[in-house]
DNA sequence: ATACTATGATATACTATGTATCATAAAGGG
DNA sequence: CCCTTTATGATACATAGTATATCATAGTAT
């Protein structure tokens, strides 16, 4: 998928930029496409040429955050130990929590969540072997942990980062990762 | 709060019943306001005269469900043992999925699930003590308990229930509850 | 019985979406 | 560099949905 004319890129690159700045001024549901387009000084119609709507434009945003916080997590070293991760993400959340409060911010659309954790899971199963005889499905257990995840960011973004991302990391190791890891994978010793 | 005249009354169900069956036929956005007064058989206009919007329609009628499950987790047997009150929540599920698929389902409005998890967890610090010296916070934890409950409850939905109530209470146990509460809150002995 | 209030019906203003069209400008391949 | 292709801007327009106002009527409470 590679976008050959660069018309395009700049078109789209601009709409999603107006948008993110719309949805931290207004909020995600009160935004117009003309809004959009306006902010973006697009042609209204030409929004349509890349978009069908909204939730499409604030999908194709969203998925640039996602690839770089999986790239974080699952890049290079993700043979590191899982105490370290917790930190990494709130440290992450810590420096774009502008646009992370706009994504996960509660004006969005539930249906943008959903994708996050399908995108999530797939990944978390895809670098964890089930323990076999467990009572809990890997399935069950990736959703898991990927859903708690974000609903413990949402928590932290709501009230303003009241915790060090250190500190947090420590509470989402022992609520979340550790209780999964031991339930539902065999723990990675390395 | 009474509400005195038997045709507010009347009329808030029939918008409630309407709605409702609507979002099981055609999904919670593609709704009009006039979709829901037809269906319900009430004028158009008598629609404002209650709500503002679409969202303050399903919140009151989501409240329904809310009381009614909180009603059976923290009535009069509250000091049950954790592993029932899983079987109890997914049994509550299965018994009335076509309401809750409705209004956890992805097509609902984010707001609707942050309201109940709000709701849900000022429940859960009403019924625990927070242990002292804990890293976590009751404030998450009841939050984390919540949120990964209504999490697992919509995976369960969306996959159309492929594990026993007993099952899921079991899941329910081990990834939610006994870590939740061994990390953050007072075990109740009784 | 009477005063009150909710409803139905209707009209209307307004906003937003989505499509169609055509001239223009920019891009890419040779 | 030329030529073909394609994206964009501007505009007009059809449609749908929201929200409010008004008035006669019917149901309700006390």
């Amino acid at each position: 998928m590679h976008v050959r004319d660069r018309r395009v890129k700049r078109t789209q690159n601009l709409l999603a930029q107006a948008l993110l700045a719309l949805i931290a001024e207004k909020g995600y549901d009160a935004i117009t496409i003309r809004d959009i387009t306006e902010r973006a000084d697009i042609g209204y119609a030409t929004f349509f040429r890349h978009y069908r709507d909204k939730d499409e434009l604030l999908r194709d945003a969203a998925d640039v955050v996602i690839n770089e916080l999986l790239e974080i997590l699952f890049g290079q070293q993700s043979g590191k130990e899982p105490a370290a991760v917790g930190q990494l993400i709130f440290r992450y959340v810590a420096d774009h929590s502008e646009v992370v409060r706009v994504l996960l911010g509660s004006r969005g659309p539930a249906s943008l969540v959903q994708h996050v954790i399908q995108r999530g899971s797939e990944n978390v199963l895809r670098q964890n072997k089930p323990r076999p005889g467990s009572p809990v499905p890997a399935e069950i257990a990736a959703h898991h942990l990927v859903a708690s995840s974000i609903a413990l960011i949402q928590w932290w973004i709501e009230h303003d980062m009241p915790y060090s991302p250190e500190h947090m990391g420590e509470i989402y190791r022992q609520l979340i990762v550790q209780p999964t890891l031991t339930s539902a994978f065999i723990i990675d010793p390395a």
